[in-house]
Order: C-alpha cells, then sequence, then structure tokens
DNA sequence: CGGAAGATTGATCAGTTTCAAGCTCCGTGG
DNA sequence: CCACGGAGCTTGAAACTGATCAATCTTCCG
C-alpha cells in the first residue's frame, strides 16, 4: 500500500507532485500553513455545499469524493489516494464545496490553510502551474465521467473500468481493489446491477472472478463491450 | 443579444473576466499573442483528443463544447457566451481536448497562444489565479452535470432547468434561448423524450409553452419537480 | 459460533430510448 | 403569392436497460 510518511517534513512535500517545483526554503514555509488530521473509516471529511478554510492532501489511506441524492443514492467523482490533493475548489470560486468527502479507511490528511496557500501560490508562479494542471486534469477526469453516464450503457462503463485496472498486466490477475458496492457506485450504478453484469461477463468466457480478485480472459472480448462494438447476452 | 467589440482592442480585453485584474500594459500584451477568428454556423473548432496550440475566448456568439459517442449522441457540457474563455485544459495539461468545439452561429473568438499565455500568468500571479478561478467553476459546473445524469431523473433535470432560467424575472415569458434538440442534448436525452416531457408539464399546468417562449405557471410545483418530491404523471 | 454487512439472485416495475410516422414552421424558388 | 421542401418537432407503440423490492447466501470478524 502506498503511503506518504516520511522521517523529516521536508521529505512529505518531496513526495507530493503538487509541490515538486518548491524549494527547501518553500517547503519549509508549507509546514507553517498545514496540518494533520487523522480520519477513521467512514468519517465525513467535508461535506457538499460547506466553506472551506482549506484544502488536503491525502498522506495515507484512501479518501471518496461524491454527490448524494435526496434518495439516498450515491455517485462516486473519485478516489484519491496518497500524494493526491482535493478539496481545491472553493479556495479559488469562494464558494462552497461541490461535492462531499469521506475517508475509505484509516487515514491521514495534511490541511493547508487558504490564505497561507493562496499567498505562497501569488510570489510561486511554477506553484501556480502546477495547481492549474492539477485542476485541469481534473477537468478532463470529470469530462470521462460524464462521458461515462451519459454515452455508455453499465457494461461498456465497467469493461472500461477492468481495461484501466489491468494496464500493464496482461492477463494477469488482478484486485478490483474497491468494495464491489463502492465499485458499483462509482460506475453510476447499484451493487444488483453490478453483480449482475459481472455474472453475464463470467458466463460469457470474458473474465474469471473469485471475490476481489479477477482475471481478464478475452481482452479481445472485454475492449469490443467497451467501445460498444458488442453486448452481452 | 450580448457582443464584445469595442472601438479599441485595449475595450476587448477589459470586458473579458479572466482580464480583469490586469492593467493596460498587461493588456496590450495580450495583442501580441492573440488573434481573432471566426466561424460560421455549426462549423467546427477543436475536436475531443486534438492537441491544442492554444485556447479561446469568446467575442460573439456562441460556442458549445460537447461529447460525442460511436453511436452518433452527443452530451453538451456546456454553452460558451461572449466573455468565457474555453479550451484551456491542454494548455495545462500536456494533452489533448477532453471535448469537442462547436459554433452555435455565427461567432468570433480570440485565440491566444499557448507559449504566449503561460509566460504572462508566470509574472501575473492575479492572472494565474483568476484562471484557477475559472476553471475551479468550471469543475463545479462539471460536478452539478454529473450529479444531473446520475441522480436525477430527466424531468427533475428539466425542471431545475427552468428555474434557472427563470432566475430574477418571477413568472414572466422567457426564452428557452435553445432549439429544443439542443436543449435535449444538454440535459442528457433526445429530443423525443424532452418534447413528451414538456408536454406532461404542459397539460399538469406547470407552465405554458409556445415555441421557443415558456412560462412557468406554477413554480411551486416546478420546484417539487426539481427536487424529486412530485413525480409527473 | 454468531451476527452483521456485503453480495447474489429472481421477479417486477419504471423510465428512457428506439423506430416509424406525421406534423408544423419557415425560407426558397417558381 | 403560393407551393414546395426540409429541418425540427411531436406523437405513438414496442423494446430495453436499469432500478426496486425481497429473499437468500456468503463472508468475515468479533
Amino acid at each position: 500500500m502506498k503511503k506518504i510518511n516520511p522521517p523529516d517534513h521536508v521529505g512529505i512535500y518531496s513526495s507530493i507532485p503538487l509541490f515538486q517545483s518548491l524549494n527547501e526554503e518553500q517547503r519549509r514555509a508549507l509546514d507553517s500553513i498545514s496540518a494533520r488530521r487523522s480520519f477513521k473509516k467512514g468519517q465525513k471529511i467535508f461535506l457538499e455545499g460547506e466553506k472551506a478554510a482549506g484544502f488536503y492532501i491525502v498522506l495515507s489511506g484512501r479518501v471518496k469524493v461524491f454527490k448524494s441524492s435526496a434518495g439516498g443514492r450515491e455517485q462516486i467523482l473519485r478516489f484519491f489516494e496518497p500524494g493526491d490533493s482535493f478539496g481545491e475548489v472553493p479556495m479559488f470560486t469562494g464558494g462552497g464545496f461541490p461535492a462531499s468527502a469521506e475517508s475509505c479507511s484509516e487515514t491521514s490528511v495534511l490541511f493547508l490553510s487558504r490564505e497561507g496557500f493562496v499567498a505562497l501560490i501569488r510570489d510561486n508562479p511554477s506553484l501556480a502551474m502546477n495547481m492549474l494542471a492539477v485542476l485541469s486534469k481534473r477537468l478532463h477526469q470529470l469530462s470521462a465521467v460524464i462521458e461515462d453516464l451519459s454515452l455508455r450503457e453499465i457494461p461498456g462503463r465497467l469493461a472500461a473500468h477492468l481495461l484501466f485496472l489491468d494496464r500493464g498486466n496482461d492477463g494477469g490477475e488482478m484486485d478490483l481493489d474497491l468494495p464491489k458496492g463502492e465499485l458499483a457506485r462509482l460506475l453510476g450504478t447499484i451493487p444488483e446491477t453490478l453483480s449482475r453484469i459481472l455474472g453475464r461477463m463470467v458466463r460469457e468466457g470474458l473474465i474469471r472472478l473469485k471475490g476481489q480478485k479477477i482475471i481478464i480472459l478475452d481482452r479481445g472480448g472485454v475492449e469490443e463491450i467497451a467501445v460498444g462494438t458488442r453486448k452481452l447476452s
């Protein structure tokens, strides 16, 4: 499991992409505007609409950011892992958080105060550029989520996700890395539906599945499902 | 109709929110890195995945940014109007555009070169802050789209959109401001479905509709639909 | 070993899309 | 000035996807 937990505090920042371009002095400046916080599994970190006093960076554990509906349904926007920052939006809009955040496990985060960070950005052009890059990548990701939700049906989303998990380890066994219920909420559906579709994929010999372990048996077939060329019967 | 087309070029920039904080000299600098471009109705401005040499600002007309699927379906992410910038993402990610852009009418835009603008940002902290604010607002918007697509059904999305259009002019007649087919693609559906749902709303006395003109007759009712408290029969 | 949370399965239902046909509006050209 | 033609919009019937509800099974911890 990834974890950011080095001996001295300079090391903390050097393993955070956002701060790559800062020098020692600037990193020390971060110390005075940041604080560690810990969350137990399932704790709320912030709620949609809340005002923010700053933003967060994951040090260890995992955080999910999600939207929830009146009816109790939940759409996960993304999981954040060690090194990822989250909750930046209200720092720059002045409004509230666009979504809620909750820890998925024992989690430790770094909290950075808004004023401090904004000041730091003001005379660190490269920090500003890094943050622009972070937000831009986030926009790209959200666009992809929208594409999934609007233009693809669930088997396609699932297939694409499996191929994403499989990047690099062709054919080998891999881990879903999430409880199936969470995966369902990430794909914009519910556990029952996910279960059924996984079942169909198994029946058609596309994948093998035991617990959270999964193997892609027919990569070409899965790709066809992802693209929409082929359908599950 | 809004239009940005002032006598001298300083004026151009002063009516663009992104450049509010720049002084005269900095605005003159923009001149050397920007160029006007014109598009006729329905012309592609860029395609998803294309590499970018810069980004755009709408001067007059309207631009839609959208995702399209293999099956020919289309999800509009947003419309951009005079003063709005669009297509910034690849400037900061180094990748391609996350979506495609097309003019909705005779449209004139300002194109700003990537290198020039990045250089400008580097020694204009407030320009960087403005851009951070722009991207953050965009993230907020996309989150809202995701919420709509995943957590709400179509009558709810439509009702929310009508209330949005109505902000300020309680009860008066207003304009859809879009062909119904485009509205459908903005709400994540197809013209047939939109037509039926508008029909149901009329039948229930929630709205009156003639062409693109629409009046909200029962604001409370429309709000209930938007929130999900009430359903159309 | 017991119990609770998570996962699967089946039957049913609701919402949305698809396909097909017809209609309306409006600009163009005869 | 009217007729034509086409795009956009509407309407209907049928098909489909995914959600809901309810029951059962599994897993994993305490």
